[in-house]
DNA sequence: ATGACTTTCACGGAAAGA
């Protein structure tokens, strides 16, 4: 089974390069953050062409969360929001049971600066997060995955020293990520196949850091130790961050061993 | 040193992203 995860940075402006992808890899789920449509615009009809059915959680504006599923396999048990979200209208959270596992599409929210009122609503999410991965561990092996909007490790980030300071690396940001893989008891799936490459899902759009590799790994598959021993491969396409409108996130790619 | 770009709604320019 394929899974691809993708912040798309707006669904109906990217919606091309979504069915390029749809059509390019044919993955069974994708998860899709940034969606910024609001229900009524939906392009439902042009994924339903193209053999998906669609979950999604929308904020209208901002922000928005997705799950895909390739026909003849059928989402079930859809839930919109996180439980325990301190600001649950912001739609940064949804899931649904696909061939009996568990996926989850979140868009952690950003935290500005380490100063803002938005890095507490991030740390709050993100504990939420944990608690809600330790209760679905009990039910079922899952995918949790999406813009987490933290680079796990120094490695993830193309200069640490640049970030000192700054949001996505700090101490309590990736202490918050860390107690959602042993909450879940889950594996950074890019990194357990690659432990010691560098390499990004997002680029700055500014001053051409694509084409200087200037960018950070944000964009994570947190898979359950169960589906962590069936990993099969993992990469991210870099050709999605190329070429016509593309977002600045590229997609994640995993190919989960369930046949 | 700073900002650089792209999206939204809406029709100018602010907000948001990370």
């Amino acid at each position: 089974m394929l899974f691809v995860t993708w912040n798309v940075n707006s669904l109906r402006a990217r919606l091309p390069r979504v069915l390029e992808l749809l059509g390019e890899h044919q993955p069974d789920v994708v998860a899709l953050q940034e969606t910024k449509c609001s229900a009524e615009n939906l392009p439902i009809a042009e994924l339903d062409e193209a053999g998906y059915a669609v979950v999604h959680h929308s904020a209208g504006q901002w922000a928005g969360v997705a799950l895909l599923v390739r026909r003849p396999l059928e989402p079930e048990a859809p839930l919109l929001g996180l439980p325990g979200d301190p600001v649950p209208s912001e739609a940064r959270w949804c899931e649904a049971t696909v061939a009996g596992v568990r996926f989850v599409s979140t868009y952690v929210p950003n935290g500005r600066t380490l100063d803002n009122p938005e890095f507490p609503r991030k740390l709050a999410f993100l504990e939420a997060a944990a608690k809600r991965a330790a209760a679905i561990r009990l039910e079922a092996e899952m995918v949790i995955a999406g813009d987490l909007n933290i680079a796990p490790e120094d490695v993830d980030v193309h200069d640490p020293l640049a970030y000192v300071g700054s949001t996505h690396v700090s101490a309590p940001e990736r202490e918050a990520l860390a107690a959602i893989t042993e909450g879940g008891q889950l594996v950074d799936a890019f990194r357990h196949l690659h432990p010691d490459e560098q390499q990004f899902t997002w680029w700055d759009y500014r001053a051409g850091n694509f084409h200087k590799n200037l960018g950070m790994r944000i964009d994570l598959a947190l898979v359950s130790s169960g589906l962590a021993q069936g990993l099969l491969a993992c990469g991210i396409d870099r050709d999605f961050r190329k070429g016509f409108k593309p977002s600045d996130h590229a997609p994640l790619l995993v190919w989960l061993g369930l046949g």
